[in-house]
RNA sequence: GCCGGCGUAGCUCAGGGGUUAGAGCAGCGGAUUCGUAAUCCGCAGGUCAGGGGUUCAAAUCCCCUCGCCGGCUCCA
């Protein structure tokens, strides 16, 4: 059969063996071989042969290590490389599954006690030597039969388990030296292919996830083509490290979680109660000018109320517990919904009203499992910054289109440039009509198609109640973080029979829109400090600006000057004490402030400042008029974007 | 919730059965009056997460509880 390698050539294969033996054919004419190929989408590795493929000819196109699927390769042969590795030191432990992941790859591996610290020494001593060994993988097809065999009498009873949900007659095993694996691929030619590696953390992970099945040892690690590119990768571990927003929340002073308040439960501390206040106030400002409401609504309601929302029903396990008074029972609210079909409820509405919209900065809280806790990105308590738009089904294009405006517009302000857009549609478990559903979907799709932005589909990840568009932002360091949402729902409104009178005069059902933009201002908050370092833009800056003194013969002059800046509306701090310059500067400097008003005896005498920016940058001799006038501009939300 | 690790001064961390538990930073007092990332000296600061146990003796070993960290799962 003829073989098309995209860019390389052509070649004759013969369907028997795999595109290993092309080789040497290949190598005659180019000095890098590819790692590997892709086919119709699919990764396939060099081990590969087309014995069951009718055609006489494929195209294929190379995969060389500066393809970014070039590590997935890698990796899985790299996880192959671990489970031999911990076969041969541990050899009763059973394996489970070990693929590639997007930062490295894991092997879950069950074994009669937890693997230590200095397992994961040795282990990875074992690795290197069989990298060392530069041991060949083979690819070899059997029958389900033999693979139950081979299997059973490997003892590795998770593989067995595999192999009976695996639906094809015949299966694929890799083999290196003397390990065995049930393995799809691909994978790389040798384990010398793997140029750096480094196992990273050991956890417990339930057999395929579910926590009915007993818990396997996980073993994480990641591997790259060079030992530059592993330590660019470790020094980017240890700059996400320093960006934690838990650490930098201390150290900043933003905000804390305390042992003696509640897990989950957070407490704005000054510094970081600016910022918020500062993103809520902007907040508001921007809703008023899109034409939505702002209400604010209670933190508990009674318990029937979420029987009727369905909350009960759906997200109970979520809630926290009831609280029965004088024979009433209360809940607190997981959402905002429900209160703002209340409001919208207070008259009866006109088709002409609709759209209405209603936002609030709502409090909710709602129970996380104690093991899932984290920071602020995952608390029991947090403010959404919430939204409920009631519109016509002729609406909804038109007011889905608006609410991205919104979300982009909002998202570019704090510096996200970057996002991933998904699509949720109809899962198995679903309220209303296939129809409204899909009107819903299309939708949804269209004004995002209206926006010119590019979208994935989730299918059947919706929630229940209706399809919807998640937006991941992507910070400095590459990183994804789901915040806003944009959510259809189709059963609030049915459930709690709200309607409006058409022009027809009869009662139609207004379709409900919930939306976060920043999400939760908890984890907002969080994405916000690790995005800047804790360095934060000058607008939301909770000290703006420091007023350092060279000696106590300028305090006069640095009180006169700080007050200044405050009467302009600047939120500064100064630093009068009897300390050294150099001091006060690395003081302020870990703070983050972004300016530093310096003053000695020279400024005070010409009747001008010295200014010193976070970056280190000095500036003599400006004048306090045109220093403020600076910074009122700075002082702009937008400001970044006007640059 | 489950698995593993951890919990010592406000913070970062030493001490891992044997007198009275240490250091640096921060704080307080004093000296120093200094030009763009740490001036010096002194003082104070602890129910060693909480509870129970083993022991002549527990921060140290064991058990329970709470919290934190990394995962599993879920999501704003």
């Amino acid at each position: 059969m003829k073989i098309k390698i995209k860019n390389i050539g052509e070649f004759e294969l013969d369907p028997s063996l795999s595109l290993k033996s092309l080789i040497p054919e290949i190598k005659k004419s180019f000095k890098e071989i590819p790692i590997g190929f892709k086919y119709n989408n699919e990764l396939i590795d060099w081990h590969h042969s087309f014995s069951n493929l009718n055609s006489e000819s494929i195209e294929l196109e190379p995969i060389f290590k500066k393809n970014k699927e070039a590590l997935y390769f890698l990796r899985h042969t790299a996880a192959h490389v671990l489970a031999q590795a911990v076969k041969e030191l541990f050899p009763e432990a059973k394996l489970g599954i070990g693929p590639a992941t997007e930062e490295g790859f894991y092997y879950d591996i069950y074994y009669k006690h937890p693997f230590t610290e200095e397992d994961l020494q040795k282990i990875e001593k074992k690795i290197k030597e069989i990298i060392k060994k530069k041991l060949p993988l083979e690819r070899e097809k059997l029958s389900k039969e033999e693979a139950k065999k081979l299997f059973q009498e490997l003892k590795e009873d998770f593989k067995l388990e595999l192999l009976n949900e695996i639906p094809d007659e015949k299966v694929s095993i890799y083999k290196q030296g003397n390990f065995i694996d049930l393995c799809k691929g691909p994978h790389v030619l040798s384990t010398g292919d793997i140029k750096a590696i480094k196992l990273l953390s050991i956890s417990g992970a339930y057999w395929k996830g579910n926590e009915k099945n007993p818990m396997l040892w996980r073993i994480y690690g990641t591997a790259f083509f060079s030992k530059e590119e592993l330590k660019a990768y470790l020094d980017r571990l240890e700059e996400i490290k320093k960006r934690d927003h838990r650490k930098l929340g201390k150290e900043l002073e933003l905000f804390t979680i305390e042992e003696g308040i509640g897990p989950g439960l957070v407490i704005w501390l000054p510094k970081g109660a600016i910022i918020r206040n500062i993103i809520e106030n902007f907040w508001i400002e921007q809703h008023n000018k899109y034409g939505y409401q702002l209400v604010y609504t209670p933190h508990i309601a009674l318990r029937d109320l979420w029987r009727i929302s369905g909350h009960l029903d759906f997200y109970a396990e979520n809630m926290f517990p009831p609280m029965e008074l004088e024979n009433r029972v209360y809940q607190l609210k997981p959402m905002n919904c429900p209160f703002h079909i209340y409001v919208y409820n207070q008259k009866r509405r006109s088709y002409r009203e609709l759209p209405i919209r209603y936002c609030e900065l709502g409090t909710v809280y709602r129970f996380e499992r104690s093991g899932v806790l984290h920071g602020l990105l995952r608390v029991r308590g947090f403010t959404q910054d919430d939204a409920h738009i009631f519109c016509r089904e002729d609406q909804l294009e038109d007011e889905l289109t608006k609410v991205l405006d919104l979300v982009i517009y909002f998202l570019k302000v704090f510096g996200f440039n970057e996002y991933k857009i998904f699509v949720s549609t109809r899962p198995d478990k679903f309220v209303g009509s296939p129809e409204i559903w899909d009107k819903a979907e299309d939708a949804l799709k269209k004004a995002l198609e209206n926006k010119g932005l590019e979208y994935e589909i989730d299918p059947g990840e919706g929630v229940f109640y209706g399809p919807k568009i998640d937006l991941k932002i992507k910070d400095v360091l590459g990183r994804f973080w789901q915040c806003s949402t944009i959510q259809v729902d189709f059963n609030l409104p049915e459930r709690f029979n709200i309607v409006y009178v058409g022009e027809d005069n009869k009662f139609y059902r207004p379709i409900m829109i919930h939306r976060a933009l920043l999400g939760s201002l908890e984890r907002f908050l969080g994405v916000l400090i690790e995005n800047y370092a804790g360095a934060f833009p000058f607008w939301i800056s909770p000290v703006q600006i420091k007023v350092l003194t060279i000696t106590d013969r300028t305090v006069s002059y640095g009180e006169k000057i700080a007050q200044a800046l405050i009467k302009e509306g600047f939120r500064v701090e100064t630093d009068f004490r009897n300390e050294k310059l150099n001091y006060k500067i690395r003081i302020a400097q870990q703070e983050k402030v972004p300016y530093m008003v310096i003053l000695g005896d020279k400024e005070e005498q010409e009747e001008v400042i010295s200014v010193r920016t976070r970056k280190g940058e000095v500036l003599n001799n400006i004048k306090l008029r045109d220093f403020v006038n600076q910074l009122k501009k700075e002082n702009q939300p937008d400001f970044l974007l006007n640059e």
